[in-house]
RNA sequence: GCGGAAGUAGCUCAUUUGGUAGAGCAUCAGCCUUCCAAGCUGAGGGUGGCGGGUUCGAGCCCCGUCUUCCGCUCCA
């Protein structure tokens, strides 16, 4: 049991989710699917109450943030509009001689590169020969050979673009045939045929397949808020800035998806898109860098397990971008980004829908896109962070081991578990009063197998923080012993307090007001 | 997707060269005990990932397939 690598931590982290019901995978009996993962009893618990300590810290505690539900079918045109049709279908291809794939248009604009950078060459060449008399222009338009270079170079984007129109991949395939393009590995021109990978889900819709429809599953949240945008901001009287959140699932086909829940086929995002005025986004972009942070620090985790990771590289929509990355047990990886999108997405759906996208500002008495801000935190991956960092095994002093789940108490799926000591001398009738009275407020469990150390360990190693304990003293002056699940020390207490007590140490709200 | 490895009870594993599967833990029932796992007795649970082939006979050999892990590749 004993996590002697990082690697060992991270194989007992996913078989631990499995053994104690937070995670399965999905349609397991059937051999599973790939990268589709369930969540179980416990699993659904956490998960549910991460998503809710996020709604809550970013529609309860902002007036100006709203949050909506929208459908996970997408019409075409909208993605069309959000660049994802396009950005999504990348036409690939492989070496069969060195086992490397390859996006096709990087290849063929590679080799543009190559033929441009022979032209730059020349000028180059021909600006050391002429000096300062030199016209680099009057050069590039009469130099034979710099115009057969150039000629070369139309021609295949020509070609090559009117290929990824028609959609031929065919005909892609034989451009980088005649081309004579080569894997930079292997050598060779040993190409596989081009297939087209589209990394979106799409389904019919319409019961009649000649009548339907082709539909997408969302890849991301976002595109629902943005087309919603108006509405929301009309029938709640919205006034810049302010934001829209959602919580929902998306779907992408990802190429390879590995890492347990960290890259999934379907998986759920929360998103919050915050509409501002143009020219304030570079303030509001570093507001909600630094409160997304304040989030995740508040979780009590150590400072040095997230850091900011800044893009260099955009994403087609981006003005900024940065992510919040957070240590796994297999390195830094992207947890939330937060995205300065500018006005793309709403001009966009202007300009397809043909709808007007605007919002008139009565301090400004002008119309105008607002510009956006988002905020996009990977639910299972949150889920997957919480429990890297909660899961411990411990040796205890007296040289026994014992797995936690240090999972913030307010986030853990059970708050607590009554455990009659005995099961008889009327223990566990008692035991079952209690439970009915803490049922309306809290999650709890109770159990009467087995030794009650054996109990203790089993509700430490799903997280539960507490264990109410009825004995024999109980039955005659009405208190239990409270254990605490992180230093295991008991507190006897009357049962009168056991609800306010709980309540003070899993309520959601001790959260809430230190962000 | 490619290459490598693996897939036997819920979990961890065993079954010496092919001869119709076992253990520990877990589960369930009963007994005993009880404040930090591993007391006693008994029971249930596997068409050996799935499909096909070779063989008189396959968990063990061969092919395919699915899943997982490692490496590569791709990525918003």
């Amino acid at each position: 049991m004993a996590s002697n690598t990082t690697e060992d931590l991270f194989k007992n982290i996913i078989s631990h989710s499995k053994e104690y019901g937070f995670i399965f995978q999905s349609s397991e009996i059937y051999d599973g699917l790939s990268a589709v993962y369930d969540y179980g009893q416990n699993g659904v618990e956490l998960k549910k109450n991460i998503r809710e300590y996020w709604w809550k810290s970013m529609v309860q505690m902002h007036d100006n943030i709203v949050g909506i539900d929208a459908a996970i079918f997408y019409a075409s045109y909208y993605l069309k509009a959000s660049g994802h049709v396009d950005a999504f279908n990348d036409p690939l291809v492989d070496n069969k001689d060195s086992k490397k794939r390859y996006r096709a248009d990087v290849l063929i604009e590679d080799h543009v590169a190559k033929i441009d950078a022979k032209i730059t060459k020349e000028v180059e060449k021909a600006r050391q020969r002429f000096g300062e008399s030199f016209n680099e222009e009057q050069y590039r338009s009469t130099n034979p050979r710099v115009m057969e270079y150039q000629q070369k170079i139309d021609a295949i984007n020509t070609r090559f673009k009117a290929a990824l129109e028609a959609n031929d991949l065919v005909e892609v395939k034989q451009i980088i045939l005649d081309l004579e393009i080569v894997c930079p590995i292997s050598g060779t021109r040993n190409w596989t045929d081009v297939r087209q990978f589209n990394l979106m889900f799409n389904t019919q819709l319409g019961s009649v397949s000649e009548e339907s429809s082709t539909i997408y599953l969302r890849p991301e949240t976002a595109q629902g808020i943005f087309v919603n945008f108006l509405n929301v901001q009309k029938t709640g009287r919205m006034k810049i800035p302010f934001g829209i959140a959602q919580t929902g699932k998306a779907f992408r086909n990802e190429i390879v998806a590995r890492q347990f829940i960290f890259r999934m086929r379907e998986f759920e995002q929360m998103e919050m898109q915050f509409f501002v005025r143009p020219g304030t986004e570079d303030e509001w972009y570093t507001h909600w860098k630094e409160k997304r942070m304040t989030w995740h620090r508040s979780l009590g985790f150590p400072l040095n397990k997230q850091r900011f990771h800044d893009h260099l590289k955009l994403a087609h929509y981006a003005k900024a971008a940065c992510d919040i990355e957070f240590e796994f047990p297999f390195g830094f990886k992207e947890l939330e980004g937060i995205h300065s999108r500018s006005d793309f997405d709403l001009r966009n759906h202007e300009e397809f829908s043909g709808k007007k996208q605007q919002y008139f500002d009565p301090e400004l008495n002008e119309n105008y896109i607002p510009y956006v801000v988002e905020t996009s935190i990977g639910l299972d991956r949150m889920f997957l962070a919480i429990m890297s960092q909660s899961y411990v095994e411990e040796k205890l002093e007296d040289g026994s081991e014992r797995v936690v789940l240090r999972i913030p108490p307010f986030l853990a799926p059970i708050k607590c578990a009554i455990l009659p000591l005995m099961k008889k001398d009327g223990l566990p009738e008692k035991a079952s009063e209690i439970f009915d009275k803490l049922k309306f407020d809290f999650i709890v469990t109770s159990e009467e197998k087995d030794s009650i150390g054996k109990r203790y360990r089993r509700q430490d190693a799903i997280g539960t923080p507490y264990c109410i304990t009825v004995d024999h003293q109980t039955l005659e002056d009405n208190t239990v012993t409270i254990r605490d699940r992180d230093t295991m020390a008991q507190e006897r207490i009357s049962i009168d307090e056991v609800q306010r007590i709980l309540r003070e140490k899993v309520d959601v709200n001790t959260a809430l007001r230190k962000l």
